[in-house]
DNA sequence: TTAAGTATATACAAACCTGTATAGTTATAA
DNA sequence: TTATAACTATACAGGTTTGTATATACTTAA
């Protein structure tokens, strides 16, 4: 029963966290939204600040697995699994319970660097790009972190973009750049 | 004397909501920080929506600005001016006090599509993508929205990526494939 | 059945938040 | 000098915040 309430607050939280942002969710609208007690919440997270924590992290993890998943599953060679990234986040974008990169939006509310949050935030974009840093080694580019941090960098913006006003095309645009930049590292 | 007072508060706001966040500054704390009364806050601004706004729209401005200066005093030709656009986002980045592109980290605090806030950061980030587009456009570039939108992508992610982590070399790699897309798109 | 663990409801402390009310002070300008 | 406007200081209302205290009920396992 423990696990199923943990379960419970996280989703909840993590819903609440990206549709309203996460100073602006209290720990009793979180509570309200599980539905469970205040004091259950207490009991398997310390403070607001461990629960924020662990949802950010989950959300981003989920993320990254399920873009992880997708390529596998695609039969596609390395190269075209870089492009294929783009396909992904497309659709990932067009889910419209998304609300942007978690670690970006966190970030964005935890700006001082010394912040737990902020902390956690600068090592899960890192993971994000050190996972496309590795599909371009696999991709036998030359330059593999220069590409990765490339298309790491379209992707964010391009989310971003996406975020702030759906429908401006700012994917396939990044798309098209990505395939650009892809061509040309491989050149070199 | 009026005019005076509104300065020292949108100044003392803005630093605060830059380093410690938009709702996590209460107005309490900017009051002194701008070594006022409260009341004086509340005679130059509705509310503190207001202030945010107006925080949220100068900070955007004097970056374009200050870039469309920069731009503007370098006798380059207009296609090096696309490719300037990323030594005076170094130059700006480098300078401890800045804290990101402020309408990305507006939007973030207030994620809600129909919120006050969130309109006017959607509407400087058009702004900033036309002015990079124009760019596009002076330099002849036969689809100058892509390759504005594109730069514009590449830059939010190089901000961010290097706010993330201060260091990353981020900005280089980003200036490095806004020159391979410049080319590419000159050549179509 | 009994005992331990877990969840609940309610109330509360102490601090914070935004915004206002009030009364007194200072600067400006006629 | 006198009227007007702007600024200050303090206090407060009414609400929110995180986190705890307490007493009660429900579940599970021995």
């Amino acid at each position: 029963m423990a696990k199923n309430m943990r379960e419970r607050i996280l989703v909840a939280a993590s819903t609440l966290f990206h549709t309203r942002g996460i100073n602006a969710t209290g720990v009793d609208t979180i509570v309200a939204e599980a539905g469970i007690a205040k004091m259950t919440l207490y009991k398997h997270f310390r403070t607001k600040e461990d629960l924020v924590l662990e949802v950010v992290t989950r959300r981003s993890r989920e993320f990254a697995e399920k873009l992880a998943a997708k390529l596998d599953k695609s039969t596609s060679g390395p190269v075209e699994k870089l492009q294929r990234l783009f396909d992904y986040v497309e659709e990932w974008l067009a889910d419209p319970q998304c609300s942007g990169l978690p670690f970006l939006k966190a970030s964005a509310e935890f700006p001082q660097p010394d912040s737990p949050v902020h902390r956690l935030s600068a090592e899960l974009s890192q993971e994000f790009r050190d996972y496309i840093t590795g599909l371009a080694r696999e991709a036998g580019i030359r330059a593999p972190e220069a590409l990765g941090l490339q298309l790491a960098m379209l992707i964010e913006g391009a989310v971003l973009s996406e975020q702030l006003s759906r429908g401006s095309g700012a994917l396939e645009h990044a798309r098209q750049a990505a395939r650009i930049l892809i061509e040309s590292a491989q050149r070199k």
